[in-house]
DNA sequence: CCGTATTACGCTAGCCGTAATGATG
DNA sequence: CATCATTACGGCTAGCGTAATACGG
């Protein structure tokens, strides 16, 4: 039988021209390939290479027979990713959301639903790039701030949609701010003040581009850091309903709420159709954070 | 490292379900193939089957594999193919005759010239099976009754063409028949005529059903059987100034030369242009043939 | 019980590396 | 004489078969 070491060291043979290379490259003695060349042949019975005493080269059956063997190798380790790739997938749980409470609450809900899983939790800023991801399976599931209502060519829904938690946000301001008396505000007060954020903040960071256009944006991509400079700066910076779980202090700041619609949202989980039933723990455990 | 059995004997499982078939089909013992598949999982570090205590099954991940595994046998066995092709084609001198007599010719030549190699000489009705089959390789060289002058596309000719052997025909008939004294024929003469032939005769074939429609052809396979026929019958049959070499007695008949030009022809031994160095030494022995 | 898968165990085929040999430039 | 391929030889890995074990319909 034609095994695997042969081709390979023939496929190396071709590229690297003579047997003391390929025995360097592959870590393997000198002799070793040359009887794997021998055995190559017997097993074809075909001559692949010409032969000196001190020289071998392949001939123009055995560079046919290399060529050949470079798409015998790539079978073979395409054969090894896609089982590794589909392997990896069967044991990890990827979703995607449009912000980022969302994930706080769902990452523990199914590490404790799919124990010995991986979940893997991505966060994107439009829906378009999630749906498209929930289609193609590289996510099970996602996170958006509405259902989704498609439906087949036969009429049934193409997707499952369960409420999920809703997120209000507030701003955190010194006592001392000029806005820190106020009941409630809204965006476009903030015009003009500078303003800590996270820079991984899904949808938000289009609805606060949009609605305070003309803030300065002080962007911090370590959450830790950004909260000690929230507490060590007199900078506003936003709050949100999800986040108290954290156990985020607010310290000396005080926290006005935010009424704008954009900011008080209610996030949905979705996946699709077909997978309703397998999923029924999870959107149970989702039920219950409703309110 | 995957070798070749392993990704077998997956394929194998998956077409026979249980291991006690596929190492009846394969001729090995169970506990190898038990022992293949899980070093074939340790490999690829990836669960393929779903076992009970007297039960392994393919799982989702397995069935993927094992899809795999026929891709990566069909690449290699798709090498083997090619490789021993091409080695057969390597060792065998193949051409391609528009009529027989050339070949009785040409084998000999080609046996002394190339020792050790096969010489696979075919015999075709036209001009275009030959001819397609010295552009695809499939004849090193044709035999037709005329050269070829096409030109590629910067005017250099495609082909090569030597005269080769000059063939005339002739009517062997019975000293007692009507047309036994007649000094030479025409085709038409032979009008309502039993006539014997071979079966075998390419392009002479065509031109005889042309020449005599209304003559009735007694076809016989077998030479050595139509001669005993011709012989031993009063019957008409064609004789070849070729055909003298083989020596095959006249007994009591009588040739007589035909005259018609499609009965009297001239053939041509080409090639393919970039070959005519290599096979100088046949063109060479072709061209002492040529009166 | 018969069919099936796995484990245990000893065998050996065959692959490997080292060393020696031979050829070449 | 440095480089490269092949041959020879001994060691050892690892795949094999037989036998035993265990489970299930």
């Amino acid at each position: 039988m034609i095994e695997t070491y042969m081709i390979e060291q023939l496929a190396a043979l071709q590229e690297h021209k003579t047997l003391s290379k390929v025995a360097e490259v592959l870590h393997i003695s000198q002799p070793a390939i040359s009887r794997s060349m021998q055995k190559l042949e017997d097993e074809l019975g075909v001559k692949l290479f010409d032969r000196t005493k001190n020289r071998i080269v392949l001939n123009a059956i055995g560079e046919l027979a290399a060529r050949h063997a470079l798409v015998v190798l790539s079978a073979q380790n395409e054969m090894i990713r896609a089982v590794r790739d589909a392997d990896r997938r069967m044991h990890t749980f990827s979703y995607g959301s449009i912000a980022p409470a969302p994930m706080w609450e769902l990452t523990p809900i199914l590490s404790q639903l799919y124990m010995g899983m991986t979940i893997a939790a991505d966060l994107q800023d439009t829906d378009d790039v999630l749906v498209r991801g929930l289609n193609d399976d590289s996510y099970q599931l996602i996170v958006l701030l509405h259902d989704l209502r498609d439906i087949d060519d036969s009429g049934h829904p193409i997707y499952y949609s369960k409420p999920f938690v809703h997120e209000k946000l507030s701003i955190l301001l010194p006592k001392t701010h000029r806005l820190a008396q106020r009941k409630s505000l809204k965006l476009k007060d903030l015009a003009g003040e500078k303003l800590l954020i996270h820079d991984k903040i899904g949808f938000w960071y289009g609805v606060c581009k949009r609605k305070i256009p003309d803030a300065t944006y002080l962007e911090q991509s370590d959450l830790s850091t950004l909260t000690e400079i929230v507490n060590a700066s007199d900078l506003p910076s936003f709050v949100t309903n999800l986040s108290e779980r954290l156990g985020i202090a607010f310290g000396d700041k005080i926290a006005i709420p935010l009424v704008d619609e954009e900011v008080n949202v209610q996030f949905w989980c979705i996946c699709k159709a077909c997978k309703k039933r397998e999923f029924a723990a999870l959107f149970n455990a989702v039920e219950r954070m409703q309110d």
